[in-house]
RNA sequence: GGGCGAGUAGCUCAAUUGGAUAGAGCACCGGCCUUCUAAGCCGGGGGUUGUGGGUUCGAUUCCCGCCUCGCCCA
């Protein structure tokens, strides 16, 4: 509403603008006056124009006032215009027709044309998922569901990837434990996998424990070695993760069928994991088809054709095929002096084997369509209530899949310590000529999760005196050290289950337990939401656990108080908002009136903070949104009761208010992937 | 050494991307359950926005220097 609202003012200055000054202004911000009584929207757009017309903001603000004013039926909704303070433009709206308009859920669209590509999670399939994978997950399904259609919006195409790098040497250093500290072989390790299912124990959490004795076990500081081992038995060791890593590259042998065995074994745990939180995906492309498929092989081909890549032939990467890093294409007029650039990137070593980045620039260029004659083979692997999972084979496609390469837009869901090689792909995609796939590729940066030195401490870990002093420890795979997602959502919900068992003896077990959970995702799911994604989250018990103030379940329990109010009513919330076309809304513009017109107003804003959620790439928007509105509904809450209003007219305003706040906060919960709970 | 990010209330974070009196939550203090659920509401204290300059009608926001912390690369 607010939205469609601003977009029709900004297209009235426009013209206005062209008109009168011959200026032609692309956007202009739009605010909110400190108060309600200052109006509903600010205009800025004065001070802008005073450095180009040369004349006093307050003076172009008056103009612009009156020739909005002379017309206001261009400006559907709006009331009456006036200049404030040094020059703002503060718009009043008519309150009875917006409120008609919001209850009648008229709203701006979003969406568009085109196949958007979020990929996030990725999680090594070596280990159990942890807080760190969980921001990820949680900030890329919100994401999803902002572009999806829907009920709502139009919205994109979108296809969610969880890319699985099951040939890498996190996934060969779980295999060096298996083989060589626990003497396995393809037979036992399957027998591992029988065991352990036999007990209902996790396999990745099993992993969680022998990735970190592995990682201890090269350095020779573990339990494995009670006495410092020689430097020839470290450096035996060293060799053997070097082979086993080549052994699961080239695939075809008895350890990469181990890897495979275990990796996919730890994936469909961390899809279980996921589940949990409302979390699905649409296709797992894998690394082992990356390059039985030979993806690199066509990448070269084209890098070398459009000379991005070149063969070094001086210096420290001599041998070596290397790109050059972004930013530095001015040095390549230099290159006729004979001085090799030494900060090129090293796409192919000296050795013939293909780096990371490599790899992922053949993978980038598969995204958007972009890699000749390649695609991935496609089978079922999962089965969701609504779709399929799909996973990459390289054997022939399941003639049922879906495509998902050639994407008008990707979103990588990526942590910001690989700033660096993010933005040597978009480099490469850009040097090879494809500036509107470079264009189109975001990389969705966050920072990591950390945990704060009392919450380590708390789990039993030995800190050494300098990170006790540092603001927060960082989660290490490496280490063990690190909090898991199933172990946390299973506190989450047992705190939950004690609050809702206390509150509601009167529903069965199986009522109070599916409570308890959408509490605990909520909860959850809030709290990596909150924060905006450039803050490093210092990972606490006392604050996640939290189910008072700021939190998921804060907004879960003002829609449960709205719900009340209809229960006890016997009114549906469709009644009560169809009824606002027959009231009289005059109250709305009294003192009184405005305290309900702030909720309308507030839920009025949803598509817009849609919009700018998915502009900004910022889901943390929508969820201090959803706050804001629960914090809103709860003062209405306090001053009205509803159910003893006398007056009728009045009542069925309450209502209808009630209404509006309840269904945009289960909207705006609905994006962040949160359940509303019927009770609480 | 180079690159990126951060520094705001006691603590954890916001600040509509340059706008009106810098806001929330937690913690603390004081009030409010005979009312549609107190997982709530109201009130209070608490700020030289790391620091020094600059840009302009206006700076937490943009530019430069310095300090501190984190991450990545070498």
């Amino acid at each position: 509403m607010v939205r469609t609202i601003q977009l029709s003012l900004q297209a009235r200055i426009q013209a206005i603008l062209l008109a009168k000054y011959d200026i032609s202004l692309a956007q202009f911000a739009v605010e909110q006056p400190p108060s309600i009584a200052l109006g509903e929207l600010a205009l800025p757009v004065a001070f802008e124009l005073a450095k180009r017309l040369r004349k006093a903001p307050r003076a172009i603000a008056t103009e612009l006032a009156a020739e909005l004013n002379a017309d206001l039926s261009q400006l559907p909704g709006v009331a009456s215009v006036e200049v404030a303070g040094a020059g703002y433009l503060n718009i009043r709206l008519d309150r009875a027709a917006a409120v008609r308009a919001l209850a009648a859920d008229r709203h701006a669209d979003i969406g568009g044309p085109g196949f958007r590509l979020v990929e996030h999670t990725s999680i090594n399939p070596n280990k159990a998922a942890h807080i760190g994978h969980l921001r990820n997950a949680i900030l890329g399904d919100t994401f999803q569901r902002l572009l999806r259609p829907d009920d709502y919006k139009t919205g994109y195409q979108v296809g969610v990837q969880n890319y699985i790098d099951n040939t890498g040497v996190q996934v060969a250093d779980v295999v060096v434990g298996l083989v060589h500290l626990e003497g396995r072989n393809l037979a036992t390790t399957r027998e591992l996998l029988d065991e352990l299912a036999s007990k209902h124990l996790r396999i990745d959490f099993y992993c969680w424990d022998l990735y970190a004795r592995v990682s201890q076990w090269y350095a020779g500081t573990g339990a494995d070695d009670p006495a410092p081992p020689t430097p020839a038995e470290l450096a035996r060791r060293k060799q053997i993760r070097l082979d086993t890593l080549h052994a699961l590259e080239h695939g075809g042998n008895e350890t990469a069928q181990i890897a495979d065995l275990i990796s996919t074994a730890v994936l469909h745990r961390h899809l279980e994991t996921m589940q949990r939180l409302s979390i699905e995906y649409d296709f797992l492309p894998r690394e082992s088809e990356i390059l039985s498929l030979h993806f690199w092989d066509t990448a070269r081909t084209l890098m070398l054709d459009r000379g991005v890549l070149y063969l070094e032939t001086e210096g420290k990467n001599k041998g070596c095929y290397v790109m050059r890093r972004a930013g530095n294409e001015a040095l390549e007029t230099e290159q006729g002096t004979g001085l090799p650039d030494e900060d090129a990137k090293v796409i192919v070593r000296s050795n013939g084997t293909v780096t990371y980045v490599g790899k992922d620039i053949a993978y980038h260029l598969w995204k958007f369509g972009l890699l000749p004659g390649k695609d991935f083979g496609y089978a079922r692997f999962h089965e969701y209530p609504t779709h399929t999972c799909w996973i990459s084979t390289a054997a022939a496609s399941d003639p049922a899949a879906p495509t998902f390469g050639r994407a008008d837009h990707i979103y990588n869901v990526i942590d910001s310590r690989q700033n660096d090689p993010q933005n040597n792909v978009i480099a490469a995609l850009r040097g090879m000529g494809f500036t509107e796939a470079a264009d189109n590729y975001t990389h969705f940066s966050y920072e990591m999760v950390a945990m704060t030195p009392r919450c380590a401490a708390e789990l039993g870990y030995e800190l050494s005196d300098e990170d006790r002093a540092r603001p927060f420890v960082e989660v290490s795979g490496r280490r063990g050290y690190g909090v898991k997602a199933d172990d946390l959502l299973d506190r989450l919900t047992s705190a939950a289950q004690a609050e809702v068992d206390t509150r509601h003896p009167e529903l069965t077990a199986p009522e109070r337990a599916a409570i308890a959970i959408q509490i605990a995702v909520g909860a959850l799911r809030y709290f990596m939401l909150r924060y905006t994604r450039n803050t490093v989250i210092a990972f606490d018990f006392k604050d996640a656990l939290s189910f008072e103030g700021e939190t998921g379940p804060y907004v879960q329990y003002a829609i449960v108080r709205a719900a009340n109010i209809f229960r006890k009513a016997g009114v549906t919330e469709e009644a009560a908002l169809a009824a606002v076309a027959g009231l009289d809304l005059s109250s709305l513009a009294t003192e009184d009136g405005t305290i309900l017109w702030e909720t309308w107003l507030l839920a009025a804003r949803l598509s817009l903070l849609i919009e700018q959620a998915i502009a900004t790439a910022e889901p943390a928007y929508l969820a201090r949104y959803a706050f804001q509105l629960a914090q809103q509904f709860n003062n209405f809450y306090h001053r009205h009761h509803v159910l003893n209003e006398q007056d009728a007219n009045r009542r069925a305003l309450l209502l209808a208010t009630a209404a509006v706040a309840r269904r945009e906060m289960v909207r705006a919960l609905g994006y962040l992937g949160i359940e509303s709970p019927p009770v609480m």
